[in-house]
DNA sequence: TTATGTCTGCTCATTACTTCA
DNA sequence: GATGAAGTAATGAGCAGACAT
């Protein structure tokens, strides 16, 4: 078999697939997957799914050993796009026995025998994909990418998808979980911050409680010593705020003031009941 | 100018798989 | 070897902006 046959096969394997390779991965992929799943659901889901995937670590150093043992395999990478150069997908694809035939004749025929859903990473039994794990330099150069920018335009993405052999989406996917990600960690930073902070308010208003009630309990007993001074008879307790009120009520002293954390409390003794003119500060007209 | 449909790229929630303790 | 947790690649739904008609 041929350049020109391995070409041929891959663009019929193309064709028989119903799908667009470069398209269908990344922007449409929505859409013509809908459209796809409504032409013909179990086949367009399971080839779209497949050619997403590579080999578990497994299977990659299994395949390694075959990997580029011949020299159809390089002719195809010659006619595919970028994604399909990768050792993952070419290690999918070296699941079926075909590829570790020598023979080209068998390669091209078990090729197309292979059925689509077992090609890559759906076994016998049609069970789920298998994931793809990026090497450890795509991810440094991933990272290196995404400090500098955490979007990609389209050219970029291509650019960093050909670079480190991947698909342009597996580059976008990538970048999306990564900004989740960092997302995530932002949040979870900020929701420790505000329980942090939240932690020093409670104290904080736990110590401006406690000083209250002592300036309370100072007011109380200083007001009971000023009081002590005032015949006993003259002390009233307010019904309205129940605190010690005093003075004479002959009118020489217009009220007696307390001091009640830090509002000034004035309490204002009626001379004279019959006074109406005069104005309770307090609503109730027993008030001191 | 406005209304409508399509494309595109994003977020978000979730699933499925891998790795590690 | 089995198992659960954590990490992460991948999927699908939905949204919004740009653009064409």
């Amino acid at each position: 078999m041929n350049v020109d046959d391995t070409s041929n096969t891959w663009f019929q394997l193309d064709l028989d697939l119903g799908l667009a390779l470069h398209d269908h991965f990344d922007d449409h992929r929505k859409r013509e997957s809908k459209k796809k799943r409504v032409e013909n659901p179990s086949k367009c889901i399971k080839a779209y799914q497949m050619l997403t995937l590579g080999p578990s670590k497994e299977e990659s150093e299994e395949n390694t050993k075959i990997q580029h043992s011949t020299s159809k395999t390089e002719s195809c990478d010659q006619n595919l796009p970028t994604q399909f150069t990768s050792p993952s997908i070419e290690s999918s694809f070296s699941n079926s026995t075909s590829i570790k035939k020598e023979s080209g004749e068998e390669f091209e025929v078990e090729i197309e025998k292979v059925p689509i859903t077992r090609i890559g990473n759906f076994d016998k039994d049609c069970n789920p994909r298998k994931k793809l794990r990026l090497t450890k330099e795509q991810s440094e150069v991933l990272e290196e990418n995404f400090r500098e920018h955490s979007t990609l335009n389209p050219k970029q993405k291509q650019a960093l998808a050909n670079k480190l052999n991947l698909q342009a989406r597996q580059v976008e996917v990538w970048f999306q979980n990564r900004r989740a990600r960092t997302k995530l960690k932002q949040t979870e930073s900020d929701c420790e911050v505000l329980k942090k902070c939240c932690e020093s308010l409670t104290e904080e208003n736990k110590k401006l409680q406690k000083e209250l009630q002592e300036l309370k309990s100072m007011q109380t007993v200083a007001a009971a010593s000023f009081y002590m001074k005032i015949p006993a008879a003259t002390l009233t307790i307010c019904p309205s705020c129940e605190t010690i009120c005093g003075g004479n009520n002959n009118g020489s002293l217009p009220s007696t003031t307390l001091l009640i954390g830090s509002k000034t409390h004035h309490h204002f003794h009626k001379n004279n009941k019959n006074d109406d003119n005069y104005q309770f500060p307090h609503s109730s007209s027993a008030a001191c």
